[in-house]
Parts: C-alpha cells; sequence; structure tokens
DNA sequence: CGCCTGATTGAACAGGTTCAAAACCAGTGG
DNA sequence: CCACTGGTTTTGAACCTGTTCAATCAGGCG
C-alpha cells in the first residue's frame, strides 16, 4: 500500500474536530490528505469512520474476486464525496487514480449528518441500480457509449471530456476488457462520433448518436 | 398498468395519517395494500412519496431500455423495504412478482425519517455495488451460484430455498438469458451441488461448493 | 535516445445468445 | 379423475460477440 503524501492516520486521528462544513459546499474540506496515483485510500475490510470529498484529481471504487477480477463500481471526480458505509467497516477498495486530493471528514453520529448524507446515498444507489442495466443488458458498444455520455454530462456538458483514467480501469469498470474498450473507441472514431484527440481526452462530435447509443 | 384489488390510489392519498411505525419493526404497517401476480406497483416516471415494506409475496425492481431489454435491480422478499428516490420521481419500476401485500408508508421530512431510512439506503447501495461485480466479472455459473448463495441467506440459511420468481426474471436479474439459466441449474444439478424439488424450490446440497463458485 | 508501460491491432477461440423444437407443469373443464 | 390447453422450462444446434493470446505500436520519462 502507498502512503499519501501527508499521513493519512494522522489526519483521521485528528484530534481537533473543526466546525462541521456543508456536505456539498463545493469550498474545501479541512483537513485535506494528498495521495499520488495508484495510492491506496481505504481497503475493503479496513474500519470505516469517515468520508472524504475530491478536491481534485480522481478515485476508483472497486472489489475484487478471489482470482483478482476487478469491479470498479464507481469514479469519483472533483467535488464529488464517498466514502460512506453501511457498518463500521469498508467493503470496498478506494484509491487515488492520479495525484489527488481529497478532503477527509470524520462522522459523528448526528441526526444533522443523516440529513446530509441521505440524499447523498440516495443518488449513489440510483447511480449503481442505473449501471447494473448497463453491466447487465447492453452490448460493448453501448456500455462505452453510456460512459462517454456519463462523463461528458459530469464535466459540465462540454465536448471535449477528459478520462483520467486509463483503458484498464474504464474495462474494469464497464466488465470489459482493455482490447474490447480499445476497439470500440477505434470503431466510434473510424464512425466519426468521437475523435481521440490523445490518450485521455477525447472530442464528442455526435453527441445525439452517443446519447442514443447509450439508452 | 394492473389495478390492485384494494386501489392503490385511495390509499396513497389516505387523510388520516397513521402513527409512524418504526421502519424496522416487523409487524404489518398501515395502511396495507394487495398486489396480484404482475401488477405493478409504480413505475418509473411517477411521483415518488411512500415507500413501502413487503408483507407477504415478493416484488422485483427493474429498468428498461428503448428496445424493452430488461434489467432487474433487486428482489424484495417479506419484511424488506423499498420505495424511496432521491427525487420526487420513481427511477424504477416495482412489480409484484406473486400475490403481494405490501405496508405504505408516506414520507414525511423529518430528521428522524432521515436516520431510519439511512442505513436502508446504504445497505441498498451496497448490495447494489456488490450485485455490480457480479454482472460486471462472473461468468454464468459463477451468476446463479452467487444469486442461489443469496436467496439461501435471505431466507435463514436453509437448505432448501424458494424462488418466488421465473426463470425470466432471474435471467433478467443476472444478465443472463432463460436458457443459460436452465442450463446452469440442470448443470448444478448434475453435478450434485442442487436438486431441483420443482420449478420454484431447490434444495442445496453442497452449500461450501456453492458457496465458493460464487465469490 | 532508448526503455518501459500502456494502448492498439490481429487471429483463433469460447461462452453465452439466438432460434427452434420438445418436454413439462398448472389450471380448467369435462 | 383424467384429458386438454396455454404458458413456462428444458434441451439442441448454429451463430456471434467479446475474450484470449500474441505481436506491434505509441508515448512519457529517465
Amino acid at each position: 500500500m502507498h502512503a499519501p503524501t501527508s499521513s493519512r492516520i494522522s489526519l483521521l486521528s485528528h484530534s481537533v474536530q473543526p466546525s462541521l462544513p456543508d456536505a456539498f459546499d463545493p469550498a474545501p474540506l479541512q483537513p485535506v490528505s494528498f495521495f499520488p496515483a495508484g495510492a491506496e485510500i481505504y481497503a475493503q475490510g479496513e474500519k470505516a469512520g469517515a468520508f472524504y470529498q475530491v478536491e481534485f484529481g480522481a478515485v476508483r471504487i472497486y472489489r475484487l474476486l478471489a482470482d483478482g477480477r476487478r469491479q470498479i463500481s464507481t469514479f469519483h471526480l472533483a467535488g464529488e464525496t464517498f466514502g460512506f458505509e453501511a457498518d463500521a467497516t469498508h467493503h470496498f477498495f478506494a484509491e487515488a487514480i492520479n495525484a489527488t486530493a481529497v478532503g477527509v471528514l470524520r462522522l459523528t453520529t448526528g441526526a444533522d449528518m443523516s440529513r446530509q448524507l441521505l440524499p447523498l446515498a440516495l443518488k449513489g444507489l440510483t447511480r449503481a441500480q442505473e449501471h447494473l442495466l448497463v453491466l447487465g443488458r447492453q452490448n460493448a458498444i453501448e456500455r462505452v457509449a453510456a460512459f462517454l455520455v456519463d462523463m461528458a454530462e459530469r464535466q459540465g456538458g462540454l465536448r471535449q471530456v477528459e478520462l483520467p483514467m486509463s483503458r484498464m480501469d474504464i474495462g474494469d469498470y464497464l466488465g470489459l476488457t482493455i482490447e474490447t474498450v480499445s476497439r470500440v473507441f477505434t470503431r466510434l472514431k473510424d464512425k466519426g462520433v468521437i475523435r481521440l484527440l490523445n490518450l485521455r481526452s477525447i472530442e464528442i462530435v455526435k453527441q445525439d448518436v452517443l446519447q442514443t447509443m447509450g439508452e
């Protein structure tokens, strides 16, 4: 496991409790922890008790099978919140995809906390259930299309989309191999639906076509 | 849309608000609504604003693609609660699988409500994310094994498991066709892992083997 | 400039789907 | 009680999409 640039443990056990900011507050939370690319933020089985807001960078949440197969359930981009669990244990792994900063908040058990967390939990639940439809019933092209549309929306609906993650990550998110992801990108490019500006950024040329494919 | 045996609308718009029972209370909630097999409890796009607890029977929660492909995200058995949404709109369909009774509760916006709902939402989130691993990374035999183990656990861990739903429902839950589901059942039977007592109930003979296959 | 990792492309393969037919089961009526 | 009937499930065979294995290509960093 990688160590974050500023010790995670010391921050989590920080004895001075900062005043509770609004979970939706776009301003940075305190304290902030930094993780280099690939660093583990928490592991499955670890004790939970904090939650996190991405300041910059990107985070992948995933689970593993015994033989190493991996399923990424969500990516979290700047501004998004993650880390809340049904019980005191983390059921998933969280890793920084790139150099990432996350605001860390210890959980209190207040009613306010519930009121703030519930909308986030419900939104996450809806997203997860929508992703089930993609994995259970859509083919490779539809999966990639849905992924690109989602990423574009989360980045403000611009034509140009930044993909902070590798093909491997995309594959493990969409239940595909890297080869298939790569082939689908090529296919979409040849059809003139997208343009590959470089490995990590694409331009959506035919928004409507992509939209239709992914639903 | 099927009409429930006692009108859903009249129950939902019931002007007398019963005292709020504990969401975890195993005793029947009031009022109770009855639905015959296949009846719609709510539809995607409908206004949300109530939640439900299964008294007896079983419920499927699902989403559709434009061409009719269906993904069931969850089954709810007796005692389980469903129907909470991220906003005022239902994002999924809910249908009775068999003759089913559900307790109906109108939502209030209190802090108590948040505190009661949050654990349910978080549990649902964890379940959905675990199901993502099944759909994204497991093959047909592993999916069915995981499903049977889950159903067995939810029925008290007994050897004999009742499957209230059709092969079609199981397929749409596991992202498989009915033919594949049927073939896997046959394969598991031939291996001596399960016995098919009748179409809707199976006996788990080799619990350990099934367990290992599904993880 | 060269190396090393990640991405792309190619060809053979396999698991699950599709299409089709037979078997089974539950419910109904004689 | 049994036969009929409609729908569901099982079984079979051909097919297809995505995987696997392998080689080439590209790009970032020392």
